[in-house]
DNA sequence: ATTTTTTTTTGACTTTTGTCAAACGCCTTT
DNA sequence: AAAGGCGTTTGACAAAAGTCAAAAAAAAAT
C-alpha cells in the first residue's frame, strides 16, 4: 500500500487523537509508518480465544464485536465502530491468552500496531504516555457506561438505554448480538421492541 | 499531622505504585507532601451525587462503596478496599457533576489529592504519565471483570464469581450491598446462599 | 443480661424473562 | 415465480427472579 494512501486512511483517526492535544509531526509520521492496514471480510475472526492479543487495532471502517463463550452460547461483550481502538484488555496488557474473540460484523478496514511497536512508541515519544493515559481514561469511562446499562433491571430499560447511547448501532447490528450485548435473549428483545413501538 | 506519620500511612500505597517501576525519590516526597489524610466515619458520605469529584482518594484502611439511585432504590456499583484509588471517573476526568455518591462502609482512613495537584504532578514529573497509564489500564481491566460478572445470567453464577474474585469482601460487606453489586435483590441472594451451602 | 436495632432468612405470591418450536417477512439465487 | 437462507417475531409454557410482609438471627446498646 502506498504511504500517501495509508496516510489518508489514518487521517480521521489521527484527528481524533489530537482532540486533547496536538501531536508532534514526527510522532504522526511514525504512526503512519508503523500502522498496517487490514481489509477484513464480514464474519472474519480477528482474534481467537486462547490466542494472545499482540496487536492494538483501530477501526477505520465497519463494526467489530468481541464475544466469549458461556457453555455453548456466545456472549457479545462490546460493539466497536470507527476510530475505536480495539484490544482484548487483559490479554494485551499482560500478554497472556485471551478468553474472548474478536469478529467483524461487516466488511471492515482496520489499522493495527504490534504490542512491541506500541511499547517502542512510548519509549521514543514519552509524551505519548499522556495520550495513552487520556485514551485509557476514556475507555474506562465507556466501560463504566456499559456497566451502567447492565445494572438496569428491566429488559425495557436496557433497550431504551441502548437506543439513547448507541443510536448508530441499532440499524447496523443484527438483533441477536444486541440482545446478547444487553444480557437478554433475542425473543425478549423482540417483545420489548413491540411494546415500545 | 506529622510528616513522618503521614509517610508511614502512605508507605504501603507507594509500594503498590512501585510494583511496575520504582519511583524517583523526589516524586515520592512530593506525594507524601501533597496527599492529605482523612479519617472517615462509618456511613459517612465522601462524595455526593451532583457534586463534582475534585479529588482522587486512596483507601488506606476500610471499605468504600459507590452507589447511585434508580428511582428510590440505591444501586451499589463498586466496592473498594485498601490501596484502591477512588474517583468517580466521568466526573473526575471531565470535572462535571457526578451522578453517583461515595460512602464509607466502615470507619476508614483515606488519602486524597486534589485534581489540580494531580495535574501539577503530571507536569512536574512527566514520567508519572507512565504510572498513570498503567494504573488506568489496571482499572480498565477490573472494570471489565465487573462487566463479566454482570453478564452471568443466573444469580447463582454471579454469587460464585463474587466469592472467587472478591473473597475478602464477603465477610465485611452487608449482603444488601453485595446483592445490589451483583444486580440481584437481597432475598434472591439469601436463597442462593442457602442453596450453595 | 436484657432490650433494641440491624442484618439475614423464609414464605406466599406476582412479574419478568428464558426456552423451544414454529411462522413470518425479506432479500438473493436459480 | 419458486426455493432457500437469514433475521425477526410470535405463541405456549417453564424457570427464575422480584415483591411484600414477617420471622429469625446476629450485633450493638443500655
Amino acid at each position: 500500500m502506498l504511504i500517501t494512501e495509508k496516510k489518508d486512511l489514518l487521517q480521521p483517526f489521527l484527528k481524533e487523537l489530537e482532540k486533547n492535544q496536538p501531536l508532534q509531526t514526527e510522532l504522526k509520521e511514525w504512526l503512519v509508518n508503523n500502522f498496517s492496514i487490514l481489509n477484513i471480510q464480514k464474519d472474519e475472526i480477528i482474534l481467537s480465544e486462547g490466542e494472545t492479543c499482540k496487536y492494538a487495532w483501530v477501526v477505520l471502517n465497519g463494526i467489530i464485536r468481541s464475544f466469549h463463550y458461556v457453555g455453548e452460547a456466545e456472549v457479545t461483550s462490546r460493539l466497536m465502530t470507527p476510530y475505536h481502538i480495539i484490544i482484548s484488555p487483559e490479554s494485551f496488557y499482560t500478554q497472556t491468552p485471551a478468553f474472548e474473540s474478536l469478529q467483524a460484523l461487516q466488511p471492515s478496514v482496520l489499522a493495527r500496531l504490534h504490542y512491541q511497536q506500541l511499547d517502542l512508541l512510548y519509549q521514543l515519544f514519552p509524551s505519548f504516555n499522556y495520550v495513552g493515559r487520556r485514551l485509557t481514561e476514556y475507555y474506562l469511562f465507556i466501560t463504566e457506561r456499559r456497566l451502567h446499562l447492565l445494572r438496569k433491571q428491566k429488559a425495557t430499560d436496557k433497550y431504551k438505554f441502548f437506543l439513547e447511547k448507541y443510536p448508530d448501532l441499532i440499524n447496523e447490528v443484527p438483533l441477536k448480538y444486541i440482545a446478547s450485548f444487553l444480557g437478554i435473549n433475542q425473543e425478549t428483545l423482540s417483545r420489548v421492541r413491540r411494546k415500545i413501538k
